[in-house]
DNA sequence: TGACCATTATCGGGT
DNA sequence: ATAATGGTCA
């Protein structure tokens, strides 16, 4: 009830605006601010407040979170509201998350839920297989070649991101043929043709088919749309400025057309994620959109000092396309922002490490510190120079649990096992570790291969009544994998642990799918933990949303940040301009901006002119050391 | 079939 | 400069 100590507690926290969005509960609500100043906070605290009200249970609310990180933060900070014991949640957070907050996720990880509820509707079989990027990747590759064509001529990469661009923009092959152009666009459109049948062969959809076909189903069946409608009392979208046309279409399909409870959080200057079919219009057309809705501007930054505020507006202020918008902060003046010029990547490495190693100093912990960089590429010599220097680092987003190729090898046992039509992941289990079954057996067929998949069907009827860890153990222990993999050399170590952290993981489980969908979707940022003691080495892009007391941006040079590719187009320059703003805001109290006069590129030296948005950030702001 | 070697792409970001 | 892919040969 209003004034309840429950609801009190809730809104305890909170500034006048904050408070004002978080008692907005009903009708379409867009809550537009800028960094820092509390939008996920608000976010949390309207889940927290529906349901401390008693408005809705918590499997009625529906929260899209950019990460699955959040959305478990977002669990982990309802726990007390929700009266359930805090040592649940930590002992698990996943199951906790799936359990008490069945419908908080990320849009792949909701759309996987509702797909599985409604895959009879789709002609889907309920296990159906999610292909990752490489796997789609591996069969564009195939269904080009097959075509006859060269693919080094037709490049697999290419045709992909056209096939993911046409769905994220919800064209189905059909739809794609009426605008295509030119000779590569008519043979990526017969690519998209073959490789969409090959993946109904398979049952599986890929990341953006997730998407796509639950917008086909909820656009084709009313009834089930209705059920949803029923079901979402409220729904909640944070970051909504990087959502794509799929996305934006999902939205409104989820939302009751009646209530239109509807809550959209974000801001147009921290649309990054442009490259992959993000349109921040979507944002800034909310009002034309729902013309019922309240629209809440949050001033106030809470994380950054004045210095770090004015740089960062200083940057994206020269973007032409965007909405007017005030940031401003109480928090205290702080130091300029320091600019180092090394004379090359080691060099500015060392700045870096040399400059951490003496704030440890004045009693920072490690994790207080971060490094963001344009490029993946640039975390080695970083990585290198840390290590030499002994400051102890967790590199974040390089590359993900699911490709690894251990984790990737049982997980086609895994698939295989779910969806006995999956003949991809049968392929790869069959060979793995090697039985001597090649394509050319396993064409011709015979004793070997009935043998494999007699075996399989044997663990396919026991797994029916076993859990996923025990699944996984009658894998291991038929493949005999460990001792395939353990070498005894150190990476045969390492391989080992990978086989033991996905055994680990399996356990948390109670569903061999969802421990599936668990592996496939999961991404690296989402392993961050913030209460580790150690610098953060991250890509700008994957720092969105976190914030750091001392950031390092490294790499700041023309060609590298902004980047090269990024240099002719006026919209791709504003999104370098966003993503400098995203990155700059991450800082709390102190922000370095770092470059190499001279960096090694394809294996060349080149000489470099420090970036533009150095130059753009009053000279007065900064400290050029 | 699988190991080995040459050639080629990669280094733009990621669910 | 390095990793991945593809072709060749045992
Ligand atoms: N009213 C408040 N009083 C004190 N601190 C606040 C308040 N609101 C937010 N904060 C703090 O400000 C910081 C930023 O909040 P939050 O991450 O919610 O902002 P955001 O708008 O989502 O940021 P960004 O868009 O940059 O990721 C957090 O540390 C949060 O605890």
């Amino acid at each position: 009830m209003p004034g309840s100590p429950v609801s009190e507690a809730v809104l305890g926290g909170l500034n006048l605006a904050q408070k004002e969005a978080v008692l907005a509960t009903d009708g379409p609500v867009l809550i537009l601010a800028g960094a820092g100043s509390g939008k996920t906070k608000c976010l949390t605290h309207r889940l927290a407040y529906i349901v401390a009200e008693g408005k809705a249970e918590t499997n009625e609310i529906l929260a899209i979170t950019f990460t699955n990180k959040a959305a478990q933060e977002l669990a982990g900070r309802i726990v007390n509201i929700l009266g359930l014991s805090l040592q649940d949640f930590q002992r698990n957070p996943n199951l906790f998350t799936r359990r008490y907050l069945p419908w908080v996720g990320t849009f792949h990880s909701i759309c996987v839920r509702i797909l599985r509820a409604e895959h009879e509707q789709l002609g889907l079989p309920k296990s159906f297989t999610i292909f990752d990027s490489d796997d789609s990747l591996t069969l564009t590759r195939g269904i080009i070649r097959n075509l006859g064509y060269d693919p080094k001529q037709i490049s697999p990469n290419a045709v992909r991101s056209v096939i993911s661009g046409a769905k994220n923009e919800l064209l189905s092959p059909e739809d794609y043929s009426k605008y295509v152009q030119g000779y590569f666009q008519q043979v990526a459109l017969e690519v998209y043709r073959k490789y969409q049948r090959r993946l109904v062969e398979l049952s599986a959809l890929d990341f953006d088919d997730l998407i796509m076909a639950t917008v086909k189903l909820l656009e084709q069946f009313p009834e089930v749309r209705a059920k949803y409608h029923q079901q979402f009392k409220y729904v909640m979208v944070d970051e909504y400025q990087d959502t794509n046309h799929a996305q934006y279409r999902l939205t409104a399909l989820l939302t009751n057309p009646k209530s239109q409870n509807l809550c959209v959080v974000g801001d147009d200057y921290q649309s990054i994620y442009g490259w992959r079919g993000a349109n921040f219009q979507n944002i800034l057309n909310f009002n034309r959109d729902f013309p019922a809705s309240k629209v809440y501007k949050l001033e106030q930054n809470y994380r950054s000092t004045k210095n770090i505020i004015l740089g960062a507006a200083q940057v994206v202020e020269r973007i032409k396309r965007r909405s007017e918008k005030k940031l401003w902060t109480d928090n205290e003046e702080g130091p300029p922002i320091s600019v180092y010029e090394a004379s090359n990547a080691y060099a500015e490495a060392e700045f870096v490490a040399t400059e951490i190693r003496g704030l440890k100093g004045y009693g920072h912990n490690w994790n207080d510190f971060a490094v963001l960089y344009r490029t993946n590429a640039q975390s080695r010599i970083l990585e290198e120079i840390f290590l030499s220097q002994g400051v102890p680092y967790r590199l974040v987003g390089a590359l993900r649990f699911y490709e690894r190729k251990e984790v990737k090898d049982l997980l086609s046992y895994l698939r295989y096992l779910a969806n006995p039509g999956d003949t991809h992941s049968f392929e790869r289990a069959i060979n793995t570790p090697p039985r001597g079954i090649g394509p050319k057996t396993l064409e011709k067929g015979g004793e070997k291969v009935d043998k494999f998949k007699d075996d399989m069907e044997q663990i396919r009827t026991q797994a029916a009544s076993l859990t996923p860890v025990e699944i996984l153990e009658k894998v291991l222990a038929f493949s005999r994998y460990k001792s395939f993999v353990d070498d005894g050399t150190p990476e045969g170590e390492g391989r080992v642990e990978n086989v033991e952290e996905l055994v680990n993981l399996a356990s948390e489980f109670e569903s061999l799918d969802e421990f599936m969908e668990h592996v496939t979707l999961i991404s690296d940022v989402d392993n961050y933990d913030a209460r580790a003691d150690a610098v953060t080495l991250m890509s700008m892009h994957a720092s969105k949303g976190l914030e750091f007391t001392v950031v390092f941006l490294a790499g700041c040079e023309e060609g590298l940040f902004p980047h090269m590719r990024a240099l002719e187009e006026e919209a791709e320059m504003d999104e370098e301009r966003r993503l400098c703003y995203v990155a700059m805001t991450r800082a709390r109290k102190r922000l370095y901006l770092t470059l190499a006069r001279q960096r090694v590129i394809h294996g060349g030296l080149t000489n470099t002119i420090p970036s533009r948005f150095i130059r753009e950030i009053d000279q007065n702001l900064l400290d050029m050391i």
